[in-house]
DNA sequence: CTGAAAGCGCTTACAG
DNA sequence: CTGAAAGCGCTTACAG
């Protein structure tokens, strides 16, 4: 059993209220009362007890982040988790990991400060649920517009570095740039698709936009692949979206007999170990996603003391560029 | 604000201790009176406040999961996650990140009521701290002898999966296969280095272990593995330990010349979507992390209502080997 | 500067 | 079957 405030205030020969105070670094004791205090805080080894003071305080300490069963893949979502673990701590405050509940019969949230989703899938009942809720919420990347606002956004400039990628591709020749996705719902896979068809527009390019589908096998893929770039017809360039698929992709290429980085150009929307490891190595976007989870924590940590906003805060997190062999 | 206990008394016209027991589902109320109090139950959406039984329990109703520096790419760990994640909320109980505290000032260990470590490090400070706590901790994969041991143990089969790989390997007819590992001090890399050895000393080969710095470049790495896989004296198949690293293996081979699956057999010993998406599909250990973490979970749930057993309560989970092209 | 006391929301002996 | 009351560990008006 922990020692409490209580048995320390006894030993003190104090109240409780004076160890309470100088746990919490507040004023109010002498400091002569302070110090005898504090040597008994340090020799009983105390520690605050969480629950006791989030009773009191009608604060749980705690902020959820809700994961979802699809972004878990290739890292991504793990650094961004990191970026928000190491954040709060800094706050002092802990870490809920609330796991999705599509498949949940009856839908349970653990009671939280504040919540944190990142990039919500617009077809995910749990984002609806959360957003619904009257916490403050920050996500990671806007979610839908149908959807309740969250309180915060945290976004990466996806327009605009899918603008820089196209431009690149275009400097380098590139005559057919094209735009791989996969089958998914949220705003960045959007965002990717609006910037590209815009940047089409303005360089009166045919846009030419494929969605995989990550379940199917690579023969399915490259079969889909094939005609897509097929030299002189098909793409010289291609931007593929959704973590670890440019790997996949590249892999792929190259049974159609292409050399990445030479008979065709590949980008990687999402940057990870894989892309630098790749051979050759991916150039791709890296979206930092610790410095994001961290960006998000900061936000809602920021937001958990004040009153709803009536618009959503936005801030902004790079998303440079990283320069590789493959594109 | 939530409704409380109290209110719900207040409405129905009993006492706190009538709706208590009705909200736990114990008995001690009149069939009436229960129905009256789970009606107005259900009306006023009436959801218990997880701070105030805690701290009357003495449980906080969550459990940490440690999340070392290391360990975080490439999805393993992520999938582990997800699986203790799924399998706490069934039981009712909330996950809590604890990011590493390696490098933490002041190390501050959440209060909960137990601890998963997922594959510790034996140079990890924060293992060793939360060992050491007087907490029910389970652990995936054995920590380090030295360090004091946990409740529980999940393991997986590490010792009997590498016999299988390097039987398959001799099977396949390859004459000198090889070790690969990355630099770190998991027992889990102890155990597969352990297992080769001794079939080696079984079948009279000569050990050949190489140990990767995964934080080199691909032209570094690449200087390494090629006297390693000379034609004709070098290995002719190798099992790669650490996540991601058999993908990355397989690019810089093919830069040496080799076709892997063909001139040289690779097995991956964690295996993940990268495996089955790589061209040629990499054969792995499937080390089911989800499974895994559910195993863990499950373990240490069951262990929080008991007395430190005397010896660590050992789980095995199984790792099935998955057949793909490379070997 | 200091302490006695109330109360956060809950569970659980205990008495009726 | 039912309720009044204590108490988990803490913080915070309040009075002295």
């Amino acid at each position: 059993m922990a020692i409490t405030l209580t048995e320390v205030a006894d030993i003190a020969g104090v109240s409780t209220t004076a160890v309470s105070l100088v746990v919490n670094g507040k004023k109010g004791v002498s400091e002569e009362t302070r110090q005898r205090i504090l040597a008994i805080l340090d020799d009983t080894g105390y520690r605050v007890n969480r629950l006791g003071r989030a009773l009191r305080q009608s604060r749980t300490g705690s902020v959820g982040l809700y994961m979802p069963n699809s972004a878990v893949h290739f890292g991504y979502y793990n650094e961004v988790t990191v970026g928000v673990a190491n954040t709060l701590q800094q706050h002092d405050t802990s870490l809920l990991i609330v796991p999705s509940i599509s498949n949940q019969p009856r839908i349970e949230v653990p009671s939280v400060d504040g919540f944190i989703l990142v990039e919500p899938h617009s077809d995910d009942p749990g984002v609806e649920v959360i957003l619904r809720q009257d916490l403050p919420v920050v996500s990671g990347d806007a979610p839908d517009v149908t959807l309740p606002d969250p309180w915060g956004i945290v976004e990466s400039p996806n327009f605009q570095s899918t603008v820089e990628v196209f431009d690149r591709f275009l400097h380098q020749g590139a005559e057919r740039p094209g735009l791989l996705l996969i089958d998914q719902v949220s705003s960045w896979a959007a965002e990717l698709e609006k910037a590209y068809r815009w940047w089409c527009a303005k360089h009166r390019k045919e846009p030419r936009v494929l969605v995989l589908d990550t379940h199917a096998s690579n023969d399915t893929l490259a079969g889909v692949l094939r005609p897509w770039v097929e030299p002189t017809i098909g793409c010289d360039a291609i931007l593929a979206g959704g973590d670890g698929i440019a790997v996949r992709v590249a892999g792929i290429l190259r049974t159609l007999d292409h050399r990445v980085g030479e008979t065709i150009k590949l980008i990687s929307g999402v940057d990870s170990p894989l892309m630098e490891f790749h051979t050759p190595r991916i150039t791709a976007v890296d979206l930092q996603p610790r410095e994001f989870g961290a960006a998000c924590a900061e936000l809602l940590i920021s937001l958990l003391d004040q009153p709803r906003p009536t618009v959503p805060v936005r801030v902004p997190v790079g998303a440079p560029l990283r320069i590789r062999e493959s594109g």
